[in-house]
DNA sequence: AACACACGCGCC
DNA sequence: AAAGGGCGCGTGTGTT
């Protein structure tokens, strides 16, 4: 049998599937003779095959697992000094307390991380032999740092470390450095030359590792997705030392923009060769979806390197960034020298604004500090040669980074569900890097959104918007003329309004003007006073309208009183008498509040109704608090979803929408951007029902598929708790149980059968014979409920106490209750805090780890915040670890892939599929399965995963 | 005017 | 000397 030796070879060098002896699946032939020829020392899991062994052995795949794994710990990769330094200062430390946006280096976007702004200094990673530019460098300190593109602000790490050097001349360095390149690059742009260059890739070449980069023009990176966007001008094509591409030259840089015609084409053998399995990439999405913009669909994809990284520290968001150039240009990142190749080409990647920026002139003529950059097609025409050296570093660049993220997630130990005994090198190749593909394949199916109901729906939401926005404005008018044209939507003017003059809670120094000044979009053109021309904006002054103090208890993190929803709707009187209000109340009180405020009895019990002088007056305040309550939850629905979900900037073809899908927060989450998918509204404030625009394409079906209390399953597993275990095996209603657990008079009402945990409608019966526990004991199952969550996310009593607007003492004394019978819960969070202390890490379910920086110089508020992040990671972590493990098995199901069924979304804890009607019901069971067993069809939790799923035309219907 | 940043908010 | 984790998006502000 042709197959023979290659299994042969497989099955000797991983013992997973060796003793498992069933690995006669005879369609996987391309993978396994794939890395049986490869050089590696660690072949990949061979997935499909573990896939079908499950299939076989569904119930002993785990045992199976531990075994082999443990057998195999002898060959355990101890860790060294290799290992990543989390020395990061207390000064590094502020992020913790903010919120850090999307940093341009976090960005997916390759492109986008040249473009910004996000500037680090460009280092020489090691003694070059070659290299005409090493004397600038010393140990321990950071050469060629332009003042103002390595800042505090964008260079944290480094901040302290870098040393001013003398301004202007670091650019010129940077080129002449890069100029250094140009000699190892051979430039094809030809037919004959890029034959025998394709050549080479695809035969003798054809096992080295090849690492890729792209350059790609007229595509703007911060609005467009790479979906159906951007040309590829040029790429480069760097397989290490060992190639020589003629003249000794070990890179290749390809001439697509001016090149011959078809230059691009003869490239197809070697980026659709999937026996080519070495191929890695910075951002493996961005350039496959450029590359299908061609018409290429690459194949052979190795290793994405921003993925390593993340795998390796997923705290770099905020500490560097995870660009090609904040990486290599990382000495603790290019530490390992295992892999390293010491061939001269050791320089870390140069941004394109450091060597191609210009300054900006200014009005006057001289030069100003903004840099400009030119569109990428005109630098390759006009800076040529500085261009090839440019592009063809970046391959070079993440060839090295490649090696040594590898080498040192070679070096750490991964322990899946306490097996230990392989790497986390071994991790990705089983886990992130199909998972990588999965994603871009999502994001190339992108899902289909129907635009005409989202224009009709955008029409209304913008009327009802209006409508009561000019309700607000009307009203606080009579107290502020300029509030006629304020911005409703802005928490800043409506914090003024109500709060002017109230003192900063946290730093009573500080305190809000009574007056204040707005710039504002000039609606109505009209043209102010003292000026002469129309002004695209105005100037509106706004001041504290109330009659008396406005009182408010809730205030933000930075002590300004809060304007939010919750904080707004106390103000207008619908919950404030509710003591035992919570989030979940309030959020039920939302969708009415417009109703009721309408009815003049109800709407006197608010805060404003007394700050606005009671009666008529009062009233009336409290019903346009109201209103503006419903503005903004209507401009959030607008702004977040109806308007760019129609939007020109998401790739538009046959009317889908590509968002972007990314593995880049701290838990391993993914994240959904462009449009942001994953703030849906809640179902029962979507008044529009946007998920109604998520439709299946006609003679299809969506298949929406979620997990019941994903994170508190996890829990349960990973504290081992009884109870909770317990709670989660009798089924049901777990927060009803939780809340029997907790209180003995609820416990007792269930015992003597006055009430029922639930009630499932039989034939002939539509009435439960006694009340539900839930109706009767609403307060304390509700209580149970937050707790649940809360304790997970590690909420101390007095944030509970204020939620609840009861003493530190009765919250605590509500926690500990919860406790009780939830010992392990509390003895495990001890352990994650200590671990975080004593090993500075965490680890999830899959053995993916968070690490945090030294608790010891951390101040308390800091420490607090890494405590709790310690007990929150495995929780949500792990939980993300099931759901990617559910979507892989969902994608390699064969019987899906048969019946036409692709995974198009997925929200933390949902999935969707599009498929043909005719086998939804089929598909809906298949992925349940899936779903229930993600772990090569088993599941060895010690908790079901429970899934609930339905298939429908529409999201909204789904639900 | 464009940009980066800090903050506040709402979703899971 | 804080008091729930994670994200993406909008507004406001200061800088260039």
């Amino acid at each position: 049998m042709a197959m023979g030796f290659s299994i042969h070879g497989a099955a000797i060098r991983h013992p997973f599937i060796c003793s498992t002896s069933l690995c006669l699946s005879s369609f996987h032939r391309g993978a396994i003779s794939g890395f049986a020829r490869g050089p590696h020392v660690h072949p990949p899991l061979c997935r499909k095959e573990v896939d079908f062994i499950a299939l076989k052995q569904r119930n002993k795949v785990n045992i199976i697992v531990q075994k082999v794994l443990q057998d195999h710990q002898n060959g355990r990769i101890p860790l060294t000094d290799d290992y990543p330094k989390i020395g990061r200062g207390a000064a590094d430390l502020v992020h913790l307390d903010g919120r850090e946006d999307d940093h341009p280096n976090n960005c997916q976007d390759a492109i986008s991380q040249d473009l910004s702004s996000g500037e680090k200094c460009s280092i020489l990673l090691s003694q070059p032999k070659k290299l005409p530019f090493d004397s600038q460098e010393s140990e321990g300190s950071l050469p060629a740092g332009d003042e103002n593109v390595c800042d505090k602000a964008t260079c944290p790490g480094n901040s302290k470390k870098s040393q001013p050097v003398k301004k202007g001349t670091n650019k010129v360095v940077n080129r002449e450095q890069l100029a250094c390149i140009y000699d190892e690059v051979l430039v094809v742009d030809n037919i004959s030359r890029t034959k025998q260059v394709v050549w080479l890739l695809t035969t003798e070449y054809k096992h080295f590792f090849h690492a890729c980069d792209t350059e790609v023009a007229n595509i703007d990176v911060k609005v467009d997705t790479p979906v159906a966007h951007g040309e590829i001008i040029c790429f480069s094509i760097y397989s290490g030392p060992q190639a020589n591409f003629g003249n000794g030259r070990s890179c290749v840089w390809v001439d697509v923009l001016d090149g011959e015609k078809d230059v691009l084409k003869e490239f197809v053998p070697f980026f659709e060769d999937s026996s080519i399995k070495k191929v890695v990439w910075h951002n493996y999405s961005f350039v496959s979806h450029a590359l299908r913009n061609h018409g290429i669909k690459l194949s052979g994809f190795h290793a994405d390197t921003m993925h390593l990284a993340r795998l390796w520290d997923s705290s770099r968001r905020v500490n560097g960034g995870y660009s090609l150039e904040a990486l290599t240009s990382d000495p603790n990142v290019m530490s390992s020298k295992r892999f390293h190749v010491d061939d001269g080409l050791t320089m870390a990647k140069i941004s394109m604004k450091s060597i191609f920026g210009k300054k900006k002139l200014k009005k006057d003529g001289s030069e100003g500090k903004l840099i400009a950059l030119a569109p990428t097609d005109e630098l390759q025409r006009e800076e040529r040669k500085l261009w090839v050296c440019y592009s063809a570093l970046d391959s070079i660049s993440t060839y090295k980074l490649f090696d040594n993220l590898k080498a040192k997630l070679m070096h750490m130990q991964w322990s899946l569900d306490g097996v230990t005994g392989r790497t986390m090198y071994d991790f990705y190749e089983e886990y992130w890097r199909p998972f990588g593909s999965l994603l871009v394949q999502m994001e190339s199916e992108g899902m289909l959104v129907d635009r005409e109901y989202l224009s009709e729906v955008e029409k209304l939401a913008i009327a009802e918007k209006e409508i009561a926005a000019d309700k607000f404005r009307k009203w606080a008018t009579k107290y502020c003329p300029d509030a006629k044209y304020m911005n409703v939507g802005s928490n800043v003017q409506i914090c003024q309004l109500f709060f002017g003059s109230t003192l900063n809670r946290k730093d009573q120094n500080e305190c809000l003007p009574d007056s204040k000044s707005f710039k504002v979009l000039n609606t109505e053109n009209a043209i102010e006073k003292g000026k002469k021309s129309l002004s695209k904006y105005r100037t509106i002054e706004l001041h504290n309208i109330c009659i008396k103090k406005l009182q408010t208890q809730l205030y933000t993190a930075s002590g300004w009183p809060s304007v939010s929803g919750d904080s707004l709707k106390v103000l207008a009187g619908m919950v404030s008498l509710n003591q035992t209000s919570d989030d979940q109340n309030l959020t039920e009180d939302v969708a009415e509040v417009a109703d009721i405020c309408t009815d003049e009895d109800t709407s006197a019990s608010g805060t404003a109704y007394e700050a606005f002088g009671e009666g008529k007056d009062g009233r009336e305040a409290c019903q346009a608090i109201a209103a503006l309550c419903e503005v903004s939850s209507i401009d959030s629905l607008i702004s977040n979803f109806i308007l760019p979900l129609q939007g020109n900037y998401i790739s538009c073809v046959s009317g889908r929408i590509h968002y972007s899908l990314n593995i880049n927060t701290e838990t391993g989450r993914l994240s959904a951007r462009r449009p942001s998918l994953q703030n849906q509204p809640a179902l029962e404030k979507d008044r529009y029902k946007i998920r109604q625009a998520f439709i299946a394409e006609p003679g299809k079906s969506l298949i929406v598929a979620d997990y019941g209390q994903l994170e508190l399953r996890i829990l349960a597993h990973l504290a081992n708790c009884k109870s909770m275990l317990a709670a989660f095996r009798a089924g049901g209603d777990f927060h009803s149980r939780t809340a029997m657990d907790m209180y003995a008079h609820v416990c007792k009402a269930v015992e003597e059968i006055r009430v029922l945990l639930e009630w499932h409608p039989q034939l002939g019966k539509h009435e439960p014979p006694v009340p539900l526990l839930k109706d009767v004991f609403a307060a304390e199952r509700r209580r149970a409920k937050i707790l649940n969550f809360s304790i997970a996310y590690g909420k101390t009593p007095i944030g509970l106490s204020r939620d609840w607007k009861v003493s530190v003492e009765e919250a605590k004394k509500t926690v500990d209750l919860w406790y009780k019978e939830r010992q392990e819960v509390l003895l495990w969070q001890e352990k994650q805090k200590n671990k975080a202390r004593t090993e500075g890490r965490v680890w999830t379910l899959l053995g993916r780890s968070r690490c945090f920086p030294s608790l010891d110089h951390a101040s308390i508020a800091q420490r607090g915040h890494i405590e709790r992040a310690a007990i929150n990671t495995p929780v949500q972590g792990s939980a993300a670890d099931v759901a990617m493990c559910a979507m892989l098995k969902i994608d390699r199901n064969i019987r899906l892939k048969e019946l036409g069924w692709k995974l198009v979304l997925q929200v933390h804890d949902e999935m969707i599929l599009e498929g043909p009607t005719v086998s939804a019901e089929l598909a809906k069971a298949i992925v349940v399965e899936c779903m229930s067993k993600p772990f090569y069809g088993t599941n060895f939790l010690k908790v079901d995963l429970v899934v609930d799923a339905k298939c429908a035309q529409n999201w909204y219907a789904a639900k």
